[in-house]
RNA sequence: GGGCGGUUAGCUCAGUUGGUAGAGCGUCGGCUUUACACGCCGAAUGUCGGGGGUUCGAGCCCCUCACCGCCCACCA
């Protein structure tokens, strides 16, 4: 450890090490203390790589995490990780295309060997990552979604709904993902406006007297088409309400219907009906009882005859020229038919809303198909409640309002996607159909055999559950649910959920529903909603981008060659690559520099305002870089100070310095304990940052300096309390530090801790610091800031007039009062050193002082002899500079004063200081007029 | 169409009950002061988006406009 000190800080070499002794000692394991305190770790997918939301996401947990387990709670962060079934199912599947495999040759079973074979060889990255990041986790305790523990809570808690009748089973329009081949939730589809065009459609009427004009921006849907809307006051239609239309191509007679829902003012006013292939037209069929044609397979070609749900003699053919086109081009073809038919009578440009995967980035479906949807009405309605009544707090408060327009809007919830990775759905169907929901086979089939009389071959629903329905379970079943074990009656409700508002639906608000109807209470007390980490310039991180940023790349550095062939590899447009490698040159010339763990996550603790976007810029890491060099280096200082045999005796005298050091201490923490309850991770951060560097560092230790000087007059007992001094408040500024920056402050605790007498195996199970009123000292600090003022009123003539800084300058001091008097004299070494003065004279106020530069503290003039060292024009000007900023507040507030209705209306001490402030500026400005008037005469 | 954010120093952002505008980075000047040049000392910099209102007093409260961004929504 000695080496260690000797040389600069260098994370690399201390943070493995620290981590891997955390962990043997079982750090991280709750110990019993008076309240528990637990955070889950919403679960990174479990192949997945950590990327800077994690990074910052779980560096606001861990110090949540750290501080709680130093104020003595029984302290657990549960982690565990997701099996994203549509995310890793991918994954798997596009290597073994590239082996030129298929999955469905493969088969289910072997095809499921093989994403767990995946999950094993890349399943421990990101958990390990996070260890780079010195989270606290209790890894022992480590969960995975697909784990038989988890999936029996799955499947019970399928079971129960289904039971209660909360989960069904139902025909529906859903958002079909035509690539993926599976249903997904509305959540998954993410709209966004596109060009596209709107084909205007003639209609003939069945009789052939006239026609109508259809507007639409899908063509190809026309299949399936089974009505025409218009609204029933559109007098231009009126007439033909009821009438029949012959649909082109299909060649089919359809109905004229009218129908609230159109819009007269859009396009013809005329709507083609497709209840299989639209929601709006699927929710226009229900109210008129209209049949469903599907005219798409499951991969969105053209059927080679229509699937019909509901209706009677409709004709199933579909054109031989169509079946089998893919929807693309199908809407080309069917364009073709209507255009040689003379059909087509107009084509705009036009803007539209393509819903599209979030995965796949596949045009979503609207499909019909057979899925199992959760019934949320009876669950959303105590969810409401319980964030209406303050059982769950959201912060910022205003994502309540996020929450309850979505939960007062829900609609059933679409539970089953028809893939292989994920928990298969337990229900059994027997020969005619009939659903047997069970937490096993044998418990379906006795079931079917009760049902039946005798024993059936059932078949296993093949679908699995949507990946957020296990997550919504996460809060109990990692501790143990259905079981009723102790960690359930410990650690539920958990304290907090640090999440992004950009999962409050898919995950918040589930899992506060699930957690009130199976453990009959909130999943947690409170959510924090952090922002999102974007880049520099405040744009997403997302590798088609190429401005991805690796944590880990932040900590370990990384050469701009790496970092372009990083950025690069593996596009899914390889035609970006150029683009982004010039931009990466360009933003990092010289590559990463290795920042180490302690500097991200203080800047990630700085960047956590409460705002929404976080600009990510890499100087705030040099930045932090430089401040944990500044402790390390602050650390030997203190750390070369041989101990005092009296140091442990108490016999050591505090002068004024050492108490207001103190006192900053305590205010510090008293800032840094009430900013972690408010989750004001930036407050507490700058507040870190402001104590350690400007008090501890800038003034503190070079306060100290005179004192420990070899030739000082000072006492060994004063000496002995500013060795002490210097080591106590570095001991428990580590401790304050320590959730923040664990690292650097484990390793300089150790050094630092038993030089006053303290120590333990890690500086993480030591005691969070309070504030002691009793340790701030009016007195002391009050002389303290008078010595900083009066030094900071030297270095500043020494500065502007530009004063070589090793000359030592004789001090004048004129005015004052007799505290200024005993100050001087009490303080006087100080000056001298911090200072660099020859002497310090006082003059009487008759004392005619000779030309010099002034500054004012208060009454107490400040006077540096121009003697040889002074430009007097650079004096004249920044006198005159000075006055004129006085002047100008001198108006201000002279003209406050002058309004009767301010003396009269507003609180007497605001008018008492108004007037105080007056009479200091008017005495400030008669100063500065005489000594300019001095000073001309030269 | 509905909702929610944002607009403060060159840049990124703080600013918690209304009472003389702050930080970091950057900039400028000066420094081998024995912890630290990843440093030290000093300095400069703002009609707090525009307009109106409430108030003795507004960056903060109310109204309005502009611009930027996000979320939700069924206009074919």
């Amino acid at each position: 450890m000695t080496d260690t000190l000797d040389h600069p800080f260098s994370p690399s070499e201390i943070e493995s090490p620290c981590y891997t002794r955390w962990e043997e000692l079982g750090l991280f394991q709750p110990q019993s203390g008076s309240e528990a305190y637990c955070i889950m770790l919403p679960p990174p997918n479990v192949t997945g790589t950590l990327h800077m939301g994690h990074a910052f996401q779980d560096t606001l947990m861990d110090i949540l995490t750290r501080v709680q387990r130093m104020r003595g709670k029984e302290t657990l962060w549960q982690p565990g990780t997701d099996h994203a079934g549509i995310a890793t199912q991918m994954l798997v599947e596009r290597q073994l295309v590239q082996e030129g495999i298929d999955r469905h040759q493969l088969g289910r079973t072997a095809f499921l060997e093989k994403v767990w074979q995946w999950r094993h060889e890349s399943g421990g990255h990101i958990t390990r990552q996070m260890r780079r990041l010195g989270a606290s986790c209790d890894w022992s305790r480590e969960r995975f979604t697909l784990d038989s523990g988890l999936s029996q809570a799955v499947t019970e808690v399928f079971v129960q709904l289904h039971d209660e009748g909360l989960i069904y089973r139902g025909k529906r329009l859903v958002n079909w993902d035509p690539t993926l081949r599976t249903a997904v939730s509305d959540l998954e589809v993410i709209s966004e406006e596109e060009q596209g065009s709107l084909w205007h459609i003639r209609y003939p009427l069945s009789d052939g007297s006239d026609s109508l004009v259809v507007a639409t921006t899908r063509p190809e849907t026309l299949l399936g088409d089974v009505a025409v809307a218009v609204h029933p006051n559109d007098p231009r239609y009126a007439a033909l309400i009821g009438k029949t239309l012959r649909l082109p191509i299909m060649e089919r007679d359809i109905p004229i219907i009218a129908d609230d829902y159109v819009d007269p003012e859009f396009g013809s006013g005329c709507v083609k009906i497709t209840p299989a292939h639209d929601f709006n037209d699927y929710q226009v069929g229900q109210r008129h009882h209209l049949p469903q044609l599907n005219v798409f397979t499951p991969d969105a070609r053209i059927r080679d005859k229509l699937e019909i749900f509901g209706g009677e003699n409709i004709s199933d053919q579909i054109p031989a020229a169509l079946s089998g086109l893919d929807r693309f081009a199908a809407r080309k073809k069917v364009l073709a038919l209507l255009e040689a038919q003379g059909l087509l009578v107009q084509t705009d440009d036009h803007k539209l809303m393509v819903p599209r995967g979030d995965r796949s980035q596949a045009v979503i479906e609207p499909f019909l198909t057979d899925q199992w949807y959760v019934k949320v009405g009876p669950l959303a309605e105590p969810a409401i409640r319980a964030v209406e009544e303050g059982r769950i707090r959201f912060v910022p408060e205003n994502w309540n309002k996020t929450y309850f327009d979505w939960m007062h809007r829900i609609e059933d919830w679409c539970i089953s996607r028809q893939l292989w990775w994920g928990h298969q759905i337990p229900a059994w169907y027997g020969p005619d159909g009939h659903i047997f929901v069970a937490r096993h086979e044998d418990e379906a089939q006795s079931a079917a055999a009760r049902h039946y009389g005798m024993p059936v071959v059932l078949e296993r629903d093949p679908d699995v559950l949507d990946t957020w329905f296990s997550s919504a379970l996460w809060p109990f079943t990692t501790l143990g649910w259905p079981e009723k074990t102790p960690d359930l009656a410990r650690f539920y409700p958990t304290s907090v959920l640090v999440t992004g508002f950009d999962i409050i639906f898919f995950w918040v608000a589930r899992m506060i529903m699930m957690g009130l109807r199976f453990m009959g209470d909130v999943p947690f007390h409170e959510v924090y909603v952090h922002g999102l980490v974007r880049d520099a310039e405040g744009q997403k991180m997302s590798k088609s981008k190429g401005n991805v940023l690796d944590p880990i790349d932040l900590i370990d550095g990384i050469s701009l060659e790496d970092l372009v062939a990083k950025r690069t590899r593996g596009l899914m447009q390889p035609q970006m690559a150029a683009k982004i490698e010039k931009a990466t040159r360009k933003e990092f010339a010289e590559g990463i520099p290795a920042f180490g763990t302690d500097a991200l996550r203080f800047t990630f603790a700085a960047l956590a305002t409460q705002g929404r976007d976080i600009k990510f810029d890499l100087k705030r890491v040099e930045g932090n870089r430089n401040f944990c060099n500044k402790l390390w280096n602050a650390s030997r200082f203190a750390l070369m100070q041989t101990p005092d045999p009296q140091m442990l005796e108490g016999a050591c005298e505090y002068l004024a310095p050492e108490r207001w050091i103190m006192g900053r201490l305590q205010h510090c923490e008293t800032v840094v304990n009430m900013a972690f309850d408010q989750y004001r991770f930036a407050d507490a951060a700058h507040a870190l940052y402001q104590f350690f560097w400007n008090d501890y560092c800038d003034w503190y230790i070079e306060l100290a300096k005179p004192i420990l000087r070899e030739d000082s007059s000072f006492t060994s007992a004063q000496q002995c309390g500013t060795r002490n001094t210097l080591l106590r408040v570095l001991e428990t500024g580590l401790r304050l530090l320590h959730p923040v920056m664990p690292f650097i402050t484990e390793v300089l605790w150790q050094r630092v801790a038993p030089m006053i007498g303290k120590g333990a195996d890690t500086i993480a199970l030591t005691r969070y610091p309070e504030a002691k009123p009793q340790e701030i000292d009016v007195v002391a600090n009050a002389d303290s800031e008078w010595l900083i003022a009066v030094i900071r009123a030297v270095r500043s003539v020494r500065g502007e007039m530009d004063i070589p800084p090793k000359k030592p300058l004789p001090l004048l001091l004129q005015g004052g009062g007799s505290q200024d008097r005993s100050r001087a004299e009490q303080y006087a070494s100080w000056l001298f050193a911090l200072a660099r003065l020859a002497s310090i004279h006082w003059l009487s106020e008759t004392e005619e002082a000779p030309p010099a530069a002034l500054q004012l503290h208060g009454d107490l003039r400040i006077l540096v002899p121009l003697a040889g060292v002074i430009d007097v024009r650079a004096e004249q000007g920044r006198l005159a500079k000075e006055q004129q900023r006085l002047e100008s507040d001198r108006g201000k507030t002279l003209s406050k004063l002058n309004q009767e209705s301010f003396r009269s209306r507003a609180p007497a001490a605001v008018v008492a200081k108004e007037e105080e402030r007056l009479r200091e500026i008017d005495a400030a400005i008669e100063q500065l007029v005489e000594q300019a008037a001095r000073l001309e005469q030269l």
